[in-house]
DNA sequence: GTCTATATCATGATAGAC
DNA sequence: GTCTATCATGATATAGAC
């Protein structure tokens, strides 16, 4: 340790971060008050105004911390599918695998604090705190565009109104899906195996794709003949 | 009027729910305060608790008044397909009528506040209040193990497990349909025709359907040695 | 950088006049 | 049933000693 530098406690800030990022996915942004989070990092109560300045400042830094990169992880899977595809249009597999695959490897990771903000993230998209959803928005900004242009382009005989609309419903499945144990109480009374994080995936996954590439609402028959769609 | 019940407002109750629904969803439980209420229904402060005795019991009031209807119109739904069947398994797009259309129409009226209470259930699933998640609980139970049962026996080649968790990503693709607005704009910068609440359902319904059925993960092409699979 | 002590304010709830 | 006035509590935020 410097003279200089008096950080006695380096990691204060993290401290102060992961405590928060656990407490807002179990009681909310506003139930969940100062003194909870600086009793559970083990810290002093004013160091969250010393050192993000105010909750809502340490709200946002909760969300960039991981966000910003999460998003970066997303773009570069999509151009990483798109140099592959040499011009011509991604598979939807792909696309979802992009965006929601990375999700919910970032999910899947339960050491380094990932399984946490993804459920903090899903509870978020609800979240009606209008700073937050506007901060959401401008980190959505650059990405989503990417998103729904390739999925444009994967799906050409779908509506593109279509398409957003499925991109929610999308998130919302996904977002479910990651809360995981509270909302699945309703619907299961016994714990399911939500232990191998690597199952969700291979359950999420095929349900979406499913959902996004149904026929539409006038063109369904009794699709019993009908050869099933292929899974990629 | 008569002399023995002074209830000079009658609808003073009502109002406060309505208000209280509003804003429940607009700003969540712990943000809304019973000020706001109060203020909104145009009553006094005391009111809420003359009323209800507490804020808490406010909100469990504020579902109770839609949700048992809702739930017994899902059941009967569910009842009246059986009775057609003859003991016959239903149509997986049976099952998903019975609930999650019946719920889409409730959303779909937005003169008697149905739409602003569907979005306050469907925010309300990942509520991590610990009463307000016990209530549901209780509410649904009645509910929701005739839907699963209905369900296994619909899809007798998915796996039980497999179901409960595609139920959970139909819930969660419902509620975020249904949270709309908010939740929407993170994909569409623009307004979406959210004004036609039949046109809700005609997206949706496919959607949930086509993530109901698809294949398998290990079933489509990636051939695990593992499971031998029936010809889909 | 960290702590104690405190300022300031808003909350849920209640007592009591009308 | 409705209102005003108020209580006790707990919130965010800050000042100042160390």
């Amino acid at each position: 340790m410097s003279l200089t530098e008096a950080k006695q406690n380096p990691d204060t800030r993290e401290r102060i971060l992961d405590a928060a990022e656990a407490l807002f996915v179990e009681h909310g942004f506003e139930a969940t008050t100062m003194r909870l989070i600086t009793g559970r990092a083990g810290v002093n109560l004013a160091a969250i105004n010393y050192h993000f300045g105010s909750k809502e400042a340490l709200i946002q830094d909760v969300f960039r911390r991981r966000l910003t990169w999460l998003n970066e992880a997303r773009l570069s899977a999509l151009e990483r599918f798109e140099k592959e595809a040499r011009g011509a249009p991604l598979k939807p597999h792909q696309i979802v695998e992009a965006f929601f695959g990375v999700s919910l490897r970032m999910a899947a990771d339960t050491e380094h604090g990932g399984h946490t903000f993804m459920r903090l993230l899903g509870r978020t998209y609800t979240e009606p705190s209008a700073f937050v959803r506007q901060f959401l928005a401008d980190e959505y900004a650059a990405v989503v565009p990417r998103f729904k242009q390739a999925l444009f382009r994967a799906l050409p005989d779908v509506p593109p109104e279509e398409i957003l609309w499925r991109f929610h419903f999308m998130l919302g499945a996904m977002s479910y899906a990651i809360a995981g144990t509270d909302a699945l109480q309703l619907v299961a009374e016994h714990e399911l195996d939500e232990k191998d994080p690597e199952a969700l995936s291979r359950r999420l996954m095929p349900f979406l794709l499913g959902g996004l590439r149904a026929p539409l609402a006038g063109q369904a028959v009794k699709a019993k003949e009908k050869t099933p769609r292929k899974a990629a």
